[in-house]
RNA sequence: GGCCCCUUCGUCUAGCGGUUAGGACGCGGCCCUUUCACGGCUGAAACACGGGUUCGAUUCCCGUAGGGGUCACCA
């Protein structure tokens, strides 16, 4: 890892990174911050790295850790390096504090957080608005008391304003005097988030920040820890930043942990979406390609750009997710979704006659776990259940004809659709009814449900001898055979 | 509350001064069909409001309203 080095404003070759902090699983809006990361990386040719943030160490787990890689690798957005971990890297960041306060850029503040909360609540109750203004700013250091602690503020600038050409939200400027100065570095000596990632993204030479746009009022705070580094050695560079809007709930709320919000893990698990699908979805929520829906990964590569993500908020829509899901599933590969539907059937189903039956089962799904319910007329056990709907369309009558289809298929030797279609079809002429008549009741006997694939299918799917039982299981009066 | 950002059908969005405001999901209807789906056709559905600028504003500017974000020794 480079440390700092490089030409002021050389642009090079692009790098972005997505640095969650594992305090949780990886959810729906971090998900596609990786995505855009990724993209953006892949649709100029340069590098993505990962990076955990995992500088409270009172609120990282490893459990999180392992679930935010867990979901990455899933969709497939897995780092070109090795991740780091910021945690590991305070060495490197009290040193870039030192300099800051040895240059002047920064102060030890002496002020106790009891104080600092009290100034706060009388800013409150004068209906002030409260700006930390230390009095240790510009004291004489010989003045310090001898061994109280102190945290390392910013010395931020206070006049002029700061602007940013935001590559989703545009120019966006903010005056100086808004900002007070924060901390860097805490008292027991480590450093605050806004020190270490404006000093990690230097190391790690990002050249473009695409993140949520809850860290848009951050980025200023982090300009001026930049700006004050160019001050006093060279190669700090300024990154470009990218805000991107947040995702809310279906009701317009803010996503979180108590509302809505989900890791894709459920996504995978719990509502058994596919990788693709969840990439195809996060990528138009809030990006777009004229009237382009179905977008795989690399023409999203192909396509991908800052321009066009939106600024406003979006919303999750559950609904779409599914529709497009199902889309994938019809287009996926029978060997694969065969084995991803076998995880859900209770016992080991056999994996051939479940890929056998992936081709009629699919077009009517919109998630693994419909997949599995169609799929478990398959490998059911005689007596079949038969469901409410099921039952109604056994009659007395259809349970008599389910005794002559029996004895007419029990005659017929080529057991394929096209000749089972054949001889059903003929039936049903010679006793001048509809197909449904006879389909339906046989649906009912074969499967247990009113839906299923087409029945000739579904017979040819199940066989000759198990297609006979089940028929006679249901017959009435069960011709000899 | 201060500061910052946002505002096209219910939802995701296209639009980048002149369009019958397009597509998709969802919803309704029709067709296909042995069921359910898939697929095809079709219908209802939007420029938050008020001022400007302009020959002309969905589009540019300013307000208002609404929504969101952020104001820690969290990230």
């Amino acid at each position: 890892m480079a440390s700092g080095s490089g030409a002021e404003t050389a642009p090079g070759p692009v790098v972005t990174r997505f640095a969650p902090s594992p305090t949780g699983f990886l959810h729906i809006g971090g998900a596609r911050t990786a995505l855009f990361n990724w993209l953006f990386a892949r649709r100029h040719g340069g590098k993505y790295l990962l990076r955990i943030e995992d500088t409270d160490r009172a609120r990282s787990t490893d459990e999180a850790i392992a679930a935010i890689f867990d979901g990455l690798s899933w969709l497939g957005l897995e780092g070109d390096e090795a991740p780091v971990f910021q945690f590991s890297r305070s060495d490197r960041h009290a040193e870039i504090a030192r300099k800051l306060l040895e240059s002047g850029h920064a102060y030890r503040c002496y002020l106790s957080a009891e104080e600092l909360a009290e100034r706060r609540r009388k800013a409150q109750e004068e209906r002030r608005t409260f700006r930390i203004d230390s009095e240790w700013r510009d004291a004489d250091p010989a003045s310090a008391p001898a061994d109280a602690p102190a945290v390392v503020r910013l010395k931020s600038p206070r006049e002029g304003e700061t602007v940013i050409h935001d590559m989703v939200q545009g120019e966006v400027r903010v005056q100086n005097a808004e900002l007070d100065d924060f901390v860097i570095l805490r008292s027991d000596g480590s450093p605050t988030y806004m020190l270490a990632v404006v000093v990690d993204d230097q190391d790690m030479g990002i050249t473009h920040v695409i993140r949520g746009d809850d860290h848009l009022n951050n980025a200023f705070r982090q300009i001026s820890i930049i700006r004050a580094m160019q001050d006093v050695e060279e190669g700090w560079r300024m990154p470009e930043y990218g805000h991107v809007p947040l995702i809310h709930g279906a009701d317009g709320a803010k996503l979180s942990k108590r509302h809505g919000a989900l890791g894709v893990d459920t996504y995978r698990d719990e509502l058994g979406i596919l990788p693709e699908a969840l990439f195809n979805y996060l990528l138009r929520l809030g990006w777009g390609h004229g009237d382009d829906e179905i977008i795989a990964r690399e023409q999203a590569v192909a396509w991908f750009d800052m321009a066009h993500v939106g600024k406003s908020p979006s919303r999750f829509d559950l609904a779409r997710l599914q529709n497009l899901n199902g889309h994938y599933l019809r287009e996926g590969d029978d060997a694969r979704l065969a084995s991803l539907v076998a995880a859900r059937i209770a016992g080991s189903p056999d994996l051939a006659m479940l890929e056998a039956a992936m081709p009629h089962l699919k077009v009517r799904a919109k998630d693994l776990n419909d997949l599995a319910a169609g799929a478990a007329f398959l490998f059911a056990q005689r007596p079949l259940e038969i469901d409410e709907k099921a039952e109604k369309l056994l009659t007395d009558e259809a349970r008599d004809r389910l005794g002559e289809i029996h004895d007419r298929l029990a005659a017929e030797t080529d057991w394929t659709t096209e000749m089972l279609e054949v001889s059903l079809k003929q039936m049903a002429g010679e006793l001048e009814l509809g197909l449904g008549k006879l389909a339906q009741p046989l649906r009912a006997a074969l499967t247990g449900q009113t839906t299923s694939p087409g029945i000739f299918d579904v017979l040819v799917l199940l066989g000759r001898d198990e297609s006979l039982a089940r028929i006679k299981a249901q017959a009435k009066a069960p011709a000899g055979s």
